[in-house]
DNA sequence: CTTTAGAAAATCAAGTTGATTTAGTTACTT
DNA sequence: AAGTAACTAAATCAACTTGATTTTCTAAAG
C-alpha cells in the first residue's frame, strides 16, 4: 500500500526548544510592529497573547540591538501612558539585485524597504560567467556609495527570472536567459561578495516585497503576478513564501490558455506567456528588433493610442483573465497583484479592462479585498523584493525557526 | 503605498511559550514514526534534534497515554539492545464521513487508519434538511456498532463536494449538491452528535488520508487529484494542508481548459469537469439518467470494451494532462496523486495514457518520485480521508501549535 | 568456553533558559 | 483624590540540555 520509492529513511520534521521558541517570539514582536504600525509594549502582549512581562523583555533587547526605537509616548488616553514602538529603519540593511535580459539593477534599502542606494548596469542577455562579476561589482559599489555599516548587513537577495533547473524550458526562447540552467548562483555570489544571498525568482521577490511593504502588508495568503520578459506568480500561503519542491511553484507562463495557439518554444501552443508579456507585446507590434526593446516603449504606444499596441492589449486581457483565474481556482487567494516590468500604466491599462472577471471561488460578496490589486513597488518591484528577501528571512515568524537546527 | 483596505488592527500570529513547544515535540514524536515506522527513542532523538532525554520523557508519557506501545527489543547490534515503539492502533478512533449525490459513507478508523466498521446508505442528491439527521444517525450506528470507548474518539471528520459558499458555482449545476451554499455543516453536525467535526471537501480530506497512510506519506508538497462527481484538488504543501482563504483551494474543476468548449453550469465554456468527471463520462455515454448513474458502470464498460467509453477516456486525457500541468507549473510539487470515486481500473487507464505529459517544471530527470501516482485508498478514499482529519489534526506538527490561544 | 573490551541505549540528577505569575510602581485622566 | 492603564521587578515554573552513569548487548581475545 505505501510508496516504496524513498528507502532512505527520510528525515523528520524536527523539535523546538526554548531558544527556537524566543526566536520565534522575537520575529513575531518585529511581524506585529511591521503589520500594524507604531505598537505599545501593552498591544503587543494583547496582539500575540504573550506576557506583557515577556514583551517588555523581548523588547528591551530588541531596542538595546537597535531593531526598534521608541516614539512618542501617546497621552490623551486614561492610565499610564503607552509607549508606541516602531522599526528601527537604521536597524540593518539589505542589498538586492536583480539579472533580467537588459538590465542588472542593484539597491541597497534599510529595514523600512527605503531606498539608499540604486546603481543600474546594461546587459545583452547575460551569461552567469558575464554577469557574476558584474553583479559583485554592483553590490561593492553600493556598500560604498553607502558608507555601508557592514555588521548591519542582513545579507543580499537576488531576482532573476525562472524556472530553475528545468531541462527544455530554463534556457529555451526569448524570456529565458540561456545558459543559467544548474548554475549555482547563490554559492557563486557567496563566494565573491562575502554576503549571505538569497536567489528567487522576480515574481516570489516580488511578492515578499509587497508583503513587507505593499498592498499586502496584512495579507496571508496572495499571489503576485509578475509581468516581465515572461511571466509568472509568487506564491505566499498561510503567512509562509511557498516556492515549491524546485523553487519552481508559480511558474505559469507556460501554461496552456488556448489550445492549439500561437506556438511556444517549451514546445506547446497557446502558452500564457505567448500573450501576456513583454515579449509577447513586442513580438505583436512586429519590432524589428525584440530582444531590445524597452517596456518605456510600451508605455509611449500605450499614452498615443497606437491601434497595434491597443490590439495587443484586447488580445492580452482574456488570456490574463484565465491566468487569474486558474490562480484563484488553485489557491483561493485573497487577492491577487498584478505587477511586474511591464509599465505601471499598461498594468493599470491591463487592471481595467479585466472586468467581467471568470466566476471563480473568489466571485463572493463576503470580501474585504478586491480580487485584484495593481502592486505598489512600480517597475523596481522585484530588486526591491529581492532586498526584502533577507529581511524577511531575518524576521517573519516561519515554521522553520522553530525547529532544531539537525546535525 | 500601503493597502486602505482592512483598517482594523489585523490580529498579528502569536507568540509561543513551553507548553506550546512540548505539545509541538510531541506532534514530532508521534510524525516521525508514522513516517519511518517503529523507532527507538535513540533513532527519534536523532532525528528530530531533540535530546535524547527529552524524547525518553515524550515516550514515556505517549505510552501513558496509550499512543505509543513498545515492539520486540532490537537485538543483534553492538550496545544495549533498542526498544522500537511504534504506534498504537487502539491509541485513538475517528470517524469518517462521507455525502456525496447518491451515497453516504461512514466509517471507524483507528489510529492506524484500519476500518473498524463501515456503513453505507443511498441517498438522492441530499439536502442539508434531509443529510444531517442521517450522518448523524451514521455516527451513533458506528459509535454503537464498534462498542466505542467515546473517550478516545479524537473527533469525526466529513468530506464533501466543494467549492463551499460561491454565489453561483457551490449550488448550481450537475455536479453540485444543491442547498447548501452557507450551511453551517460542521457547527450542525457538532450540536446532533456532540462530537468535534472537521469538515472538507472531498479532495483535500483524500489528501490527507493518502498523506497519512497512503502513497504521500513521505512527501512534504504534493497534490491530490480527486476525480468525483466533478473534479477537485487537495493541496498539501509543505508540510501543511493549504486549504485557501475560504476553504476552496484547489478547486480547478471550473478552470477553462477548452477555450469556447463544451458549456458549463457555471456559465463559462470549456471547464475541465466538463470532459474528466463522472458525470463527463456519464454525459459523454449519453445515459439515460445520468443523474442515478453509478460509477461501477464505468468499471463494466472499461472491462468490456465498449466504444463510446474508449471514446471519452481518449477526449479525458489531455483535459487532464493539462489539468497535471497547471498543478505542476502553479505549485511545482513532488508529484500529483490520482484518485477519486473514479473506481481504480479507470483511473489506472487514464494514468496509462498520460505519458507523455507536457513539459512542465516537473519535467527534471533528479525525480525520486513519478510525477503521476496513483492513490493507494481506492474509492473510499474521501471516507477514509475523512477519518483521518481528526487523526491528522491532533497528531501532526504544525505551525498553528505553537501559537499561544489568544483570548 | 570464558572473559573482557567496546558500543549503543537508556536513565539520573543537576543546570539552564525563558515564559508566567504576582505584587507592586508610575504617570497619566477625570 | 480616585481610577486606570502601562510598565517593572522578583519569584516561580515548565521543559529542554548536559554530562555522568548504568544497562545490556556484541565481538574479540585469551
Amino acid at each position: 500500500m505505501a510508496g516504496n520509492y524513498l528507502m532512505i529513511p527520510k528525515k523528520a520534521i524536527s523539535g523546538t526548544n526554548l531558544e527556537q521558541a524566543k526566536s520565534h517570539n522575537r520575529r513575531v514582536v518585529i511581524e506585529a510592529i511591521r503589520i500594524n504600525g507604531a505598537l505599545s509594549r501593552a498591544a503587543i502582549a494583547r496582539l500575540t497573547a504573550l506576557s506583557s512581562q515577556t514583551i517588555s523583555n523581548i523588547v528591551e533587547e530588541l531596542e538595546a540591538a537597535g531593531l526598534l526605537r521608541p516614539e512618542a509616548t501617546l497621552k490623551g488616553a486614561r492610565g499610564q501612558p503607552a509607549v508606541p514602538y516602531s522599526i528601527n529603519p537604521d536597524g540593518g540593511y539589505s542589498i538586492g539585485l536583480q539579472l533580467d535580459h537588459q538590465l542588472a539593477v542593484g539597491v541597497v534599502t534599510d529595514l523600512s524597504g527605503t531606498v539608499r542606494a540604486r546603481v543600474e548596469r546594461d546587459v545583452d542577455r547575460p551569461t552567469p560567467t558575464q554577469a557574476m562579476p558584474l553583479l559583485a561589482a554592483i553590490s561593492s559599489d553600493l556598500i560604498a556609495t553607502c558608507r555601508l555599516d557592514r555588521t548591519r548587513l542582513l545579507g543580499a537577495g537576488m531576482a532573476m527570472p525562472g524556472p530553475f533547473g528545468v531541462e527544455g524550458m530554463t534556457s529555451v526562447g526569448p524570456t529565458a536567459l540561456p545558459g543559467w540552467q544548474d548554475f549555482p548562483v547563490a554559492e557563486e555570489l557567496e563566494r565573491l561578495t562575502g554576503i549571505a544571498v538569497i536567489v528567487e525568482n522576480d515574481a516570489t521577490a516580488a511578492a515578499v516585497g509587497e508583503r513587507l511593504y505593499g498592498v499586502a502588508r496584512k495579507l496571508d495568503s496572495f499571489v503576485y503576478l509578475f509581468i516581465g520578459t515572461g511571466l509568472g506568480a509568487g506564491l505566499f500561503l498561510d503567512g509562509h513564501l511557498y516556492k515549491g519542491r524546485r523553487h519552481n511553484a508559480g511558474e505559469i507562463g507556460h501554461i496552456i490558455v488556448k489550445p492549439g495557439g500561437l506556438p511556444c518554444d517549451c514546445g506547446k501552443r497557446g502558452c500564457l506567456e505567448r500573450y501576456v508579456s513583454l515579449r509577447a507585446a513586442y513580438d505583436r507590434l512586429d519590432l524589428p528588433d525584440p530582444d531590445h526593446a524597452s517596456p518605456d516603449l510600451l508605455e509611449e504606444l500605450l499614452a498615443s493610442g497606437d491601434s497595434r499596441f491597443e490590439a495587443w492589449l484586447a488580445e492580452a486581457v482574456e488570456p490574463l483573465r484565465q491566468a487569474i483565474d486558474v490562480l484563484e481556482m488553485a489557491l483561493d487567494p485573497e487577492t491577487v497583484v498584478l505587477g511586474g516590468f511591464m509599465p505601471l500604466p499598461v498594468i493599470e491599462a491591463l487592471a481595467g479592462r479585466l472586468e467581467p472577471l471568470h466566476l471563480s471561488v473568489s466571485s463572493t460578496s463576503a470580501r474585504t479585498t478586491p480580487r485584484v490589486l495593481v502592486g505598489a513597488a512600480g517597475k523596481d518591484t522585484s530588486v526591491l523584493g529581492a532586498a526584502a528577501l533577507p529581511i524577511f528571512s531575518e524576521t517573519n515568524p516561519q515554521f522553520d525557526v522553530l525547529q532544531k537546527p539537525v546535525g
